[in-house]
DNA sequence: GAGTGTGAAATTGTTCACAGCG
DNA sequence: CGCTGTGAACAATTTCACACTC
């Protein structure tokens, strides 16, 4: 397994996505061209980007659906669960903490905070907020592998740096800043307002 | 100006985040270097982004703070605002309904839809959550530019082909499947899910 | 000197096309 | 025969490097 394309990467999900509907359906095999339908990939992309991590397929035939799905889990490194906390319990945080797809795709939140002491202690979906201070000691006792930011955009950084001293490996940032982190951590931007204004362009693009 | 990459116009965004940040805190000019700093990238690249628009720095000076912001919004067309729908008044609608991001940067939230009658007739940040099927006659009254999908997985894509029909020419979908909309509408696709196992496999290779 | 603008080189990513297996 | 696996061709994107201007 030489290098792989970040593009790769992230159309793995998409793959998944699909491979798990198909198997609920109870189709035994895929073909690379069922695979590129959703996911917006050629089936030559698909038979390249699987073929970077092994031969998984049979000729003539197509991809065992579930062995398949169970290779590409294995790849993004979703055989184990991961402990997952929330900073930020304003709306953002509220609607994550209980986004469906979380605790289903292996990611457990375990704890929300939040610095404003008037929503410390009220529930969210079965977690109580906890105070941004708690953060040391919570951590400290018991690692968590990702936190998710929603804080307002100017505590961001802040709360990012914290979060890296205490060990946090991934950063998923839904504040509407860019974060500077060191490269040992892995980070995703997710900012509404940024991608309101790429879609703006091709609006105007379309017109032409 | 000729083909634009994808990529470039997915930074603009960034660079105009930075510009506007620069230009309140009084810098007359911003170098390609400053600029790279925040969005990632490299001064070179910065360059070479805007310069498929133009000319605009000056050399041995850089960028002239006001001016260059102004082109980038023009460039975007962020130089009028746009008017936007929410469907779906569930919490990511609700977080949605009042990201800051948006009023600021020109987009205005003029109604929000839900299918749920227990939900419609509630007020949510100065809207007053409308039914669904009131669509095709608000839009038929007043049009909108843009949509935002925050509608459960299973909804999603019949709510994006009433709203294609209705006249959107863009579509920012938050619900966890995979959009087909015709190619002259703009669509961006922000999934979590995805976005958080994208992040496990950078997890795990950077262990390596 | 500092910093842009830009062709040309290097790298990265995608598509083709076909050999080979089931 | 259908469909995968993959080198080789091609296309897109990034980086380099340097002429040029302020």
């Amino acid at each position: 397994m030489r290098h792989v394309a970040e593009s790769t990467i992230r159309r793995l999900p998409l793959y998944l996505q699909f491979l798990e509907k198909a198997e609920a359906e109870g189709k035994a095999t895929v073909s690379s061209r069922a695979l590129a339908e959703r996911g917006g990939a050629t089936p030559a992309q698909v038979r390249k980007d699987l073929s970077f991590f092994g031969s998984f397929g049979k000729r003539g035939i197509g991809y065992p659906t579930r062995q398949l799905a169970s290779q590409v889990r294995e790849i993004l490194g979703l055989g184990r669960r991961y402990r997952v906390v929330i900073v930020g319990a304003g709306r953002i945080g509220a609607a994550l903490a209980n986004y469906p797809g979380f605790e289903q795709r292996g990611f457990d939140v375990v704890a929300i905070y939040d610095a404003d002491p008037g929503k410390v202690g009220r529930r969210l979906d079965g977690l109580t907020i906890r105070p941004v201070t708690a953060l040391g000691d919570d951590l400290g006792a018991a690692p968590v592998d990702i936190a998710v930011i929603g804080t307002p955009g100017a505590a961001a950084q802040d709360t990012a740096d914290r979060l890296v001293r205490l060990g946090v490996r991934g950063i998923l940032n839904f504040a509407p800043v860019s974060l500077v982190v060191p490269r040992e951590v892995a980070l995703t931007n997710v900012n509404m307002a940024l991608e309101l204004e790429a879609l703006t362009f091709a609006l105007n693009r379309r017109r032409a």
